[in-house]
DNA sequence: TTGAAAGCGCTAACAT
DNA sequence: ATGTTAGCGCTTTCAA
């Protein structure tokens, strides 16, 4: 701690130390009527005194809790790290502070976290929650509640346009010359996986989609899915994600099949892995940081304009998604070459 | 929202539905003095109610916040990431909400943060911060600070051994038969750079260690570190960091050396990276997870031993590393084979 | 074992 | 433009 005594200063210190009233210190902090003279030097009191308005004060009064919760299954995982990251930075702009939980994956942790945060928060982000619609519905307060990467009616949402970045991801393979493109899934029932499939299903004509069985959407998934993958005939792979198409691309390459060359592989999410993986991975972006100071700022105009008493209508914002091309993907005339 | 009618329940709607007062509901949701009859009763309608006690209103008679904070530099560096996750999960068992900031590896955001979150929490965890000694104590209250992966005299820490384990990585590519091993240092003056150079200080006798310039710490420095690599005449290289090592062994590959035939390549951190490289790193393991988890259980401790008004000796923990030994490091006799 | 009363630090009417 | 008053929801003496 700097210098000071003891105990942090207060509003009456503040007043006692400007000769003004409370009231007036509280005015000229927040943006009341008083004259600009007695704002400058209150302010200046203030900030020689090191003065900071106590939330938990502030917020018992004004019934806002000045602070918002973001949800996320996993921080370890680069997608839910770069929306953490994009909600941290949009909310530090608004000098709100961030409750963050990893729900590890759990459902029931999810809904326990909201229950719990919805009190001393004035809203919460949902970034992919596991629980159901119906759980979702009951929990959370839709004038309040925005969800990140996963749509569920009834509920603001922000979420990357991902059946069109499946599509993009198919009509690069088309016009390489694929004609019969293998789809590796990860875990059934996943919001993101629904809207993988119908992208699939508005494939090019005379593209054959050709479905693997779901892994598990890492890395040793990806190992996985490589054998059988072989076995479809496939010229070209579209993965869940950049993880399994790493994974992909490690049994591909100790099995001796060369990518792009003897087979193409697309990833999803562009994460730092996509970048750096041999050969580089063309993928389908999806910009999990905008999305993330997306979700701050609809969640912000919610609960500015939300006490307007009306069930607000929920707001879908939908982010374009873009394809990466790296060296990971090439057109059919290439196979077999050396 | 749940089914309920309007406002959260408060104190008193509970008190007035158990038929007591708000005091003994208190009593009875904390562990006060309290019939056990009536705990039952009160805490049976408080369920029903779905009441759940205002942190801000119990925070500004107590004095307690009810909340710690984190901050980090980069949540989405996997590093980061993982101590992040560390502390969710420990703070999550005490019930004890965590404000998150990434302070974008900007020292004075970092700073700003510290101020502006004092105030709202019980107490602060600095990861890594990227602020100054003098700053850093100037700054945060040693009563309720605790870094992580840092050190600065006079405020408590978590750490991982990390001259240690450079040196069980010396000790690794000696006994491997590598007496002129390379390092590929990070950002000058980090506390995590200046525990490396404590390590390497200590190299086992007869291994001659060369620094090459310092790179960001990043899979593009690894890309840049490379080259100038070759021209060193080392066996081994010891990088700064996992990513870095990425990054070398992109490039090597692309230069045709092979690894760890012609040269062996050892990272640090055992992130995401080291297991899904190719070939796998052999790498130092900090424990990060545990880091975090420790850091929330000593501020715990700092914060409820703390009133004991006496400026509290600071307390530093050494958590182990250990060397991970994956395919990217070979005895010296194997170079030149086929 | 329980209740009554005071007050934590702040803001929001309401006066002036 | 500023001061006075009341009270947000809770815990904590102090009495009973």
């Amino acid at each position: 701690m700097t210098t000071t005594g003891g105990a942090a200063p207060t509003i009456h210190d503040v007043a006692r130390a400007a000769g003004v009233s409370p009231a007036t210190v509280s005015r000229a902090m927040s943006g009341g009527t008083v004259s600009p003279t007695t704002r400058a030097s209150v302010q200046d009191v203030a900030r020689r005194l090191g003065y900071r308005p106590s939330r938990a004060a502030r917020g018992l009064v004004t019934g806002r809790a000045g602070a918002i919760g973001l949800l996320v299954p996993d921080l370890t995982h680069a997608f839910f790290a770069d929306v953490a990251k994009g909600v941290s930075g949009r909310a530090r702009l608004a000098e709100l502070p961030v409750f963050v939980t990893d729900t590890d994956e759990e459902a029931a942790l999810e809904l326990d976290a909201v229950r719990s945060l919805r009190r001393s928060t004035d809203g919460l982000l949902l970034c992919s929650p596991r629980a159901g619609d119906d759980e979702l519905r009951a929990v959370a307060d839709p004038a309040t509640t925005v969800l990140v990467h996963r749509r569920v009616p009834g509920l603001s949402s922000v979420a990357g346009d991902v059946a069109g970045g499946t599509r993009q991801a198919l009509e690069h393979l088309h016009a390489l010359g694929h004609r019969r493109v293998a789809y590796v899934p990860g875990r059934y029932g996943s919001w993101a996986g629904t809207q993988r499939d119908a992208g699939l299903a508005e494939a090019p004509p005379g593209v054959d989609v050709v479905r693997c069985s779901p892994v598990d959407p890492t890395f040793t998934g990806g190992l996985q899915a490589a054998d059988p993958l072989l076995t479809t005939g496939a010229s070209a792979v579209l993965a869940y994600n950049d993880l399994v198409a790493a994974g992909l691309l490690a049994r591909l390459a100790a099995r001796g099949v060369r990518v792009p060359e003897d087979l193409s592989v697309v990833g999803f999410d562009d994460g730092a892995v996509a970048a750096t993986s041999r050969p580089g991975l063309t993928t389908v972006a999806i910009p999990q940081r905008r999305a993330g100071a997306a979700a701050v700022e609809l969640l912000l105009r919610l609960v500015t304009e939300g006490p307007a008493d009306a069930p607000p209508a929920p707001v879908e914002l939908t982010l374009a998604t873009s394809l990466v091309v790296r060296e990971s993907t090439a057109p059919t005339d290439s196979r077999g070459r050396t």
